[in-house]
DNA sequence: CGCCAGGGCCTCA
DNA sequence: TGAGGCCATGGC
């Protein structure tokens, strides 16, 4: 016997994971001032760093609840402050730290100014800041500034690479390579469909990661395993 | 009790 | 330039 695989193109794989899982509408939010959801976002990527998300959660709150979605407040707590604040996410030192860089950057250069700038641009300035790496960059450009911007997780790369997306020699552990295909295939949308296109899919990616494609991945159960290359090995070492 | 979570930095080869 | 140690807390 034979599995059935067939090979999936990026769009194909967004259409399925959309099908199969729905709308996720990304990057969810608490309050709905807009200024402070851009605040709750960029909060939510510096904590959400090698952290469950139910945690950050809980700490979003205690600064919604304090009324502290604002840069100026942040800005005026000092460092043991937030750390304390900011514990239950992790890496409270670095974190704390990473949070009052960035907002002494956007007070700086201005979230107004921000805005307008193109998404290259934008992602290497947040890239000269401690504490912000590729994948916090690109959250902050695409969730927080609505730019064109695919972030690429470990999520990503476990998928992808399972199911063998872009080939098999292909370099699943290279963060800009794997963001440049999938950028590149999403060249067939207009500029704002496309930044829909890239919150949508990450959004996708985690949630069936989280389900199904976990460390240990539920393969049997998965509505992907006849695009899975992983899936696949796995079948002809059974029978 | 051990593993892992919506990473990133530093070091060292 | 990539692998490995470290950062910390909480859920399961």
């Amino acid at each position: 016997m034979r599995v059935a695989f067939k090979k999936l193109s990026v769009l194909k794989l967004y259409e399925l994971l959309l099908d199969h899982y729905g709308f996720q509408n990304w990057w969810p939010v608490t309050v709905k001032d807009k200024e402070q959801q851009l605040i709750e976002i960029v909060l939510g990527a510096i904590l959400t760093q090698n952290t469950a998300w139910k945690n950050v959660e809980i700490v979003i709150k205690k600064f919604v609840d304090s009324n502290l979605l604002n840069i100026e407040k942040i800005l005026a707590l000092d460092l043991r402050e937030l750390s304390s604040l900011i514990r239950r996410a992790g890496f409270p030192n670095q974190k704390a730290a990473t949070i009052k860089r960035v907002f002494q950057f956007l007070k700086r250069e201005r979230v107004s100014k921000l805005l307008t700038m193109d998404c290259d641009a934008l992602r290497k300035s947040f890239l000269n800041i401690k504490g912000v790496g590729f994948e916090t960059a690109d959250v902050l450009c695409l969730y927080a500034f609505n730019k064109p911007c695919f972030v690429v997780d470990a999520y990503t790369k476990r998928l992808f690479s399972r199911l063998a997306l872009f080939g098999e020699s292909f370099n699943y552990n290279s963060y800009e390579a794997l963001k440049l295909a999938v950028e590149e295939q999403a060249k067939v949308f207009k500029t704002n469909e496309r930044v829909m296109f890239f919150k949508e899919f990450h959004a996708l990616i985690d949630e069936h990661c989280k389900r199904t494609c976990k460390k240990q991945p539920s393969c049997n159960n998965c509505f992907l395993k006849h695009y899975c290359k992983h899936y696949s090995k796995l079948y002809k070492l059974k029978h």
